[in-house]
RNA sequence: GCACCAUUAGCUCAGUUGGAUAGAGCAACGGAUUUCUAAUCCGUAGGUCAGAGGUUCGAGCCCUCUAUGGUGUACCA
C-alpha cells in the first residue's frame, strides 16, 4: 500500500529534509524473513548526508515513530528500519481501500483520459491462427485491458498482413493449382496448404519467386483479376479469425490490413523522393541509417512496389493524423526490433517528432514450430485437445452437459493462455504439450478454481452478513499475510503498466491463489459467528473484485463453477 | 563480422529495478478430506545464480571480457 509508504516517508523528511531526494516509495522493501517486520527502510544510503553511520541515522528515524498508531512496532535492525504493522489498523486501510473503491479510482488517474494506440494480433491473411498468434494477440490484449483499466482511451488496430509479395505468391499458386471446391470446403486452410506448396516448389523452381512479386506488382497497380482474388482471401481469412478471437473474447477496433494504406503508401514514397534524407541506392528509394548502425530503411523497390516498411511509415503517420495519440505501442515478435527502429528513427528524420511516443514491446518466439514446413500446431486445435482433457476430469461433476461443454472450454482456454503470459514477454518458448495442458500447480485452472471458491463462499455466506467487519478478527498469521499480498495490489499493476509486462500480474495472481487457498484451510466461514464470519465475507468481497480484474486483464475466462 | 536477447534447483520459471539467510511450480518421497469444491493444503529433498575480473558499505541484478543458445543483419513480413 503506496499509502503507508508515502505516510512514512511524509513524516520522515519533514523532520529530516536533506533526505527528501534520497527517500521515495522505492526505496522500501519487503524483508524476506517476515520476523523482520512488513516493510522495511534501508538506511545505508542515508549515512553519507546526515554524516552518521547507517545504524545511527535508523535509531534517529525510529524516534518520529515512537507513538504511531498505524504501527506495532518500528525497530532499528543492523541498518534497517523495520515497520511492523498494526495487524488492525493495516487490515482496515487495505480492505476499505479496495471496498470504496478508492484503489481504482486512483488507478484511473493515471491514464485520465489520454489516448494510445495498440497494434497486436496482426494476423496473416490466408495462414490459420496457430500458438505462434496467441502471443501477440494475448500480451497485446493484455496491455490494452491494463491501459483501459487505468483510465486510458484506447484504440485498437489488428494490423492484419494482406499486402506485400506473400500475396503474388498466393495468387500465383491459386491460379497454377487452385481448386474452387477446395477452397470452399476451408478456405483458410486450404489457402495455407497452397502457401506452403508453394515454397516446396520455389526450392526446386526459383522462378517462382520473380512470377510471385510479378502478381504482387500487379495487384498494387489495380490488375482486376489479383484484386478480386485478394478480397475474396482476405473476406474469407477475417471470417475465420473472428470465431477465434470470439472464442478467447478478443476483440478490436480497427481492423485495417496493409493494403488499407496503399493510398499513405503513394503519398509516403512521393513525400520521401522530395526528402533531403533519402537518396537511390542499387535502384531502390531508401532513408539512409548507417549513421545509426542500421541498415536503410527501403520506401520503394528496384522494381517499383512499395514494401512492409512503406505500410508502416504510412500507417504511423495516419493514425497519427487520425488519432493524435499520446502513446503508441507495436506488440509484435522481437525479430521485428530492427525493423521498428528503422521506421521510427525514418519517422523522426523526416521531422515527424511525435514518433518518440510510439514503442515496439517485443516478446520471444514460440520454438519447435513453422509454418513453411507445415509442422504446425493451430490455435483451434489446441483449444479443442485442452477442452477434451478438462472434460475428462470433469466427467463425475454433477454439471448439466451443455453448461460442462462451456465451462471446460473457458478451463482449457484459461490454462493456455496463463501459460502464454505467465513468462516475461522476452523469453522465447519451447511449444509443449504437456505444458499446455497441465491443469495443477501454477496455472491457468488453478486460479479459476481458487475464483470459484472465493465466489461460492460470498454467495453462501451472504445472508449471514449484517452490521460493521471488526478488523480486529482479521488479524491471524494466515489472514494477516493474505492482507499484505492484497496491498500490493496498485504497485504490481503499476510495474506491469510501466514495463508492458503482464506476466507481473500473472504472478501476482498465483500469490493471491496461494495465500487465499491457505487462508481457506484454515479459516472457515460458512457456520463461524456472526461477527467473525462477516469480517471474513469483507475482506472476501475485497479479494473477489482484486481477483477479478486481473484475471480480466489477462483475458483468462471468469467462472463460477468448476 | 556486427547488433540485439537469453543463461538462476533434474525440468519450467520468479526474484519487488543495488539490500538482510536466492524463492515457486513440475517431477520424486511422506502426510492432510464426516468440512465453504482435494484442479486444494502441509512437509522432506534439491543451488559454485554460465565463467573470470571490476565498481561499493553491500552484486543474481550495474560495467568489461569470455563461453553457450536464440534472433536479426537492403528490396519477405
Amino acid at each position: 500500500m503506496n499509502r503507508i509508504k508515502d505516510s512514512i516517508l511524509e513524516k520522515i523528511t519533514g523532520s529530516f529534509p536533506a533526505l527528501r531526494d534520497l527517500a521515495s516509495v522505492s526505496s522500501f522493501e519487503v524483508p524476506r524473513n517476515p520476523e523482520h517486520g512488513d516493510t522495511a527502510l534501508p538506511c545505508f544510503r542515508f549515512s553519507a548526508v546526515l554524516k552518521k553511520p547507517p545504524v545511527a541515522v535508523a535509531e534517529e528515524l525510529k524516534k518520529i515513530f515512537r507513538d504511531d498508531a498505524l504501527f506495532e512496532s518500528v525497530e532499528n535492525i543492523s541498518g534497517y528500519l523495520n515497520f511492523k504493522y498494526s495487524r488492525k489498523a493495516f487490515a482496515e486501510t487495505v480492505l476499505s481501500d479496495i471496498n470504496d473503491g478508492s484503489v481504482y479510482s486512483r488507478l484511473k488517474e493515471i491514464g485520465s483520459g489520454r489516448t494510445m494506440v495498440i497494434d497486436y494480433s496482426s494476423l496473416n491473411i490466408a495462414k490459420e491462427p496457430h500458438i505462434g498468434h496467441l502471443r501477440s494477440t494475448i500480451i497485446g490484449n493484455s496491455i490494452y485491458r491494463l491501459y483501459d483499466f487505468l483510465g486510458w482511451k484506447v484504440i485498437r488496430i489488428n494490423h492484419l498482413g494482406d499486402w506485400g509479395t506473400q500475396f503474388g505468391k498466393l495468387i500465383y499458386a491459386f491460379i497454377s493449382w487452385g481448386s474452387e471446391e477446395e477452397l470452399g470446403k476451408n478456405p483458410v486452410r486450404y489457402l495455407q496448404e497452397l502457401y506452403v506448396r508453394f515454397h516446396k516448389e520455389e526450392e526446386n523452381d526459383p522462378s517462382l519467386s520473380s512470377a510471385a512479386r510479378d502478381w504482387f506488382l500487379r495487384l498494387e497497380n489495380g490488375d482486376p483479376e489479383a484484386r478480386k482474388l485478394w478480397q475474396r482471401f482476405k473476406d474469407y481469412t477475417i471470417e475465420g479469425i473472428k470465431k477465434t478471437y470470439d472464442r478467447i473474447d478478443v476483440s478490436f477496433d480497427f481492423y485495417r490490413g496493409e493494403g488499407y494504406y496503399e493510398s499513405g503508401s503513394k503519398e509516403v514514397i512521393k513525400m520521401v523522393e522530395s526528402s533531403p534524407v533519402s537518396k537511390i541506392s542499387e535502384g531502390a528509394l531508401v532513408i539512409d541509417l548507417e549513421e545509426y548502425g542500421m541498415p536503410p530503411c527501403i520506401v520503394r523497390k528496384s522494381d517499383g512496389a512499395s514494401i512492409y516498411s512503406t505500410r508502416d511509415l504510412a500507417a504511423a503517420i495516419d493514425r497519427h493524423r487520425e488519432f493524435g495519440f499520446d502513446k503508441m505501442i507495436y506488440v509484435t515478435e522481437l525479430k521485428q526490433q530492427l525493423h521498428f527502429s528503422q521506421v521510427f528513427k525514418s519517422l523522426e528524420l523526416l521531422g515527424y517528432d511525435w514518433i518518440k511516443k510510439a514503442e515496439h514491446v517485443g516478446f520471444g518466439s514460440i520454438l519447435g514450430i513453422s509454418t513453411r514446413k507445415g509442422n504446425v500446431v493451430y490455435l483451434e486445435d489446441i483449444f479443442d485437445e485442452a477442452k477434451n482433457r478438462v472434460l475428462e476430469i470433469m466427467k463425475d461433476k454433477d454439471i448439466e452437459k451443455t453448461e460442462k461443454e462451456t465451462i471446460a472450454d473457458k478451463i482449457g482456454i484459461g490454462a493456455v493462455i496463463f501459460q502464454d503470459l505467465s513468462r516475461s514477454r522476452v523469453k522465447n518458448i519451447e511449444f509443449e504439450w504437456e505444458r499446455v495442458l497441465s491443469f495443477e500447480g501454477e496455472t491457468g485452472p488453478y486460479l479459476q478454481y481458487s475464483y470459484v471458491r472465493i465466489v461460492h463462499i460470498i454467495q453462501k455466506a451472504g445472508a449471514e452478513l449484517n452490521g460493521q467487519p471488526d478488523f480486529s478478527l482479521l488479524s491471524d498469521d494466515v489472514t494477516y499475510e493474505l492482507v499484505k499480498t492484497m496491498s500490493y495490489f496498485e504497485s504490481k499493476l503499476i510495474s506491469a503498466y510501466s514495463e508492458h509486462e503482464p506476466s507481473v500480474i500473472a504472478s501476482y495472481l498465483i500469490d493471491l491463489a496461494k495465500d487465499f487457498n491457505r487462508f481457506y484451510r484454515v479459516n472457515r466461514i460458512v457456520g463461524e459467528e456472526n461477527d467473525v464470519a462477516g469480517s471474513r465475507i469483507f475482506l472476501l468481497i475485497a479479494l473477489e473484485s482484486l481477483f477479478r480484474r486481473c484475471l480480466q486483464i489477462l483475458n483468462i475466462p471468469i467462472i463460477d463453477k468448476m
